[in-house]
DNA sequence: TTTTAGCACTCGTTCTTAGTGAGTGCTAAC
DNA sequence: GTTAGCACTCACTAAGAACGAGTGCTAAAA
């Protein structure tokens, strides 16, 4: 559809508007070593370009700025892949050196050296626990009244909750109930824990305890909402240096949004897709997003478990060098983080 | 020192420009009801007021603003503490309704309403685990190579860490470690774990189990390092509505800091005495903070264990709402967390 | 037919200038 | 000791001028 000519003019015109923020004029790029058309060419082209939708004007007299439609077919068709440096590998796997063991730890670190190999904001989704499956059951009682009721799961995830010990249940019966629920719920997956509880388990209790008591069913019942992948977000602030975000109210809700578990869950919805994905200002569906890109990868832990990884930055965010990185740290965090299994 | 008439000006200064943001002019002043003086008497008082410190222009012909020392005066001198209002007890109470069992969900909701309530950023320094003492240690094998080591507090709290299983070490000797380890450490508290397990109890393995491997060492060695007291926070973008807080860069430091565990530990410092304390603006010896004040008060949970309850504002904040506030939020959490024991 | 040079025009940015108003300090009268 | 009056200060705002980066269009050159 487009001519050679105007590919180069868009190509040109992205990179220079992603590295300096302002609009592009003609005569900046007439001036380029690559270029060799006039400026009132470059002018025609733009035009036309700007006709087709993938550049917009700030107003009448400005340089020309990519629109959403000129980064989608930016990142899509122009992006060439850069060569991602030694230096940057080791910075990345620095976080193998100290040994660490816990997945969660791994992934804390690797928030934080993202965020500052991009100076943009870095967020992680940890794996979903839901699909852990329950390694051992156990109750430990803390005083007359209260004890803490510990799963832990094959992946090496430990669910804790304090309750209070209704008092018509003495320490037999109690054993009692831990063992039929070890029985029953050895191997199972988290989510499933509510529902078996609810059913053949409160049967059994019924049965071989001779009473049963709520406080078995609300003892995991809130594992559904707590825990459905946790979040970890490294350079927060990262993005007040972008002069897109001098404005305090677009500040406010981004900052917002991420104290909001659900909503930025929402934003990782095609992380699971193999590859990078990249979404850009209202592709995101979320009015405080419209100003930002995000750049998602996922990662797997073990055969059966998932992250993702993505990045939060300005629409002209530098797009070849986080796709890159992102591409290359996804792998390497799967290879680790399996690894260690 | 300072006569009744100058008490009044300065009284009435602080409470119009805590409420207004706008430095206070000797007009106004005058106008107010309980003021019965000329806006020309008042100029000669303010006078008196600049040269004692207790106030600042902003430039010559300016109203005047409080400095440090005359918010500090005001605090010490002239706060009449308010009255709580029924709804906000009910507001506040509002965190018993759910019958939340455990420490941590409490403190989380409290700061949530203590930040609404205020339209300041709260946050709550939970208590210090270090003084928890261990109820019981366990290790839970996931498979072949890989196992998880828990420890459980008296108080319900729970410390999990995966490792990798040394080789020569096989099931047996697993379980003569736990023994070991559970003889020795039930009933102390946790800041001892490292230093008793790289004494005595490395010496019992050697004897009993025959080898000693530096991954029982290394298992909690991080305890000290980590969950010094958890840090919790509401509101955090609330101070983005202050309009002192509309420069990029004071809000820049702000955030960074509050990701920063040992600095906000160090607001903290002072919290421990009783009764609520005040800090203003350099008081907090941060330049981040220059501009804010802090309102710390103490809790109890249980006999020896205490958290700190903080309000952080501008300087300019409504101090007598906020001690009244604090204050009888940290009695009420003190009574709810040490009853839940 | 395509490319380019030239030119009038647009519009954001910056600098100046003048005007306004809230506030002060000082002095003299009450 | 208190107050009225007045000259003065200074931030803030609006309006105008100069500037410059950039555009679109036209006509000539390739």
């Amino acid at each position: 559809m487009l001519t050679d000519r105007q590919l180069q003019v868009l190509q040109v015109i992205v990179d220079d508007f992603i590295s300096s923020g302002q609009p592009v004029g003609s005569r900046q790029i007439a001036k380029k070593d690559n270029v060799s058309f006039s400026s009132a060419t470059i002018r025609n082209e733009m035009a036309d370009l700007e006709d087709l939708g993938f550049l917009e004007k700030t107003h009448t007299s400005s340089g020309r700025v990519p629109s959403e439609k000129g980064y989608r077919f930016y990142v899509d068709h122009l992006l060439k892949p850069q060569i991602i440096t030694n230096q940057e590998i080791a910075t990345i796997r620095s976080v193998y050196a100290d040994q660490l063991m816990e997945t969660e730890q791994v992934i804390r670190e690797s928030a934080n050296i993202l965020s500052d190999l991009t100076t943009y904001t870095s967020v992680i989704l940890g794996p979903d626990v839901h699909m852990h499956k329950v390694k051992r059951f156990q109750i430990v009682p803390l005083s007359a009244t209260q004890a803490v009721a510990i799963i832990v799961t094959d992946s090496g995830h430990v669910e804790n909750r304090v309750f209070t010990l209704p008092e018509d249940f003495d320490m037999r019966r109690i054993e009692k109930i831990v063992n039929i629920l070890n029985d029953r719920l050895v191997g199972k997956p988290l989510v499933e824990i509510p529902l078996r509880i609810d059913g053949e388990i409160a049967q059994l209790i019924r049965e071989h305890v001779g009473a049963y008591s709520d406080f078995v069913s609300s003892l995991f019942n809130r594992i559904s909402a707590q825990d459905e992948g946790r979040i970890y977000y490294g350079g927060k602030t990262n993005m007040l240096n972008q002069p897109e975000f001098h404005d305090i109210n677009k500040v406010r809700m981004l900052l917002d949004i991420m104290e909001k578990t659900p909503q930025v869950q929402m934003l990782f919805q095609a992380g699971n897709q193999q590859g990078v994905q990249v979404r850009i200002g209202s592709e995101n569906n979320l009015l405080a997003m419209e100003d930002c890109s995000i750049i998602t990868a996922s990662f797997d832990v073990g055969d059966d478990q998932h992250g993702s990884i993505a990045i939060i930055g300005p629409k002209r965010m530098d797009y070849k060098r986080v796709v890159t990185l992102l591409d290359f740290m996804s792998g390497d965090l799967s290879r680790l983080l399996t690894n260690n299994r």
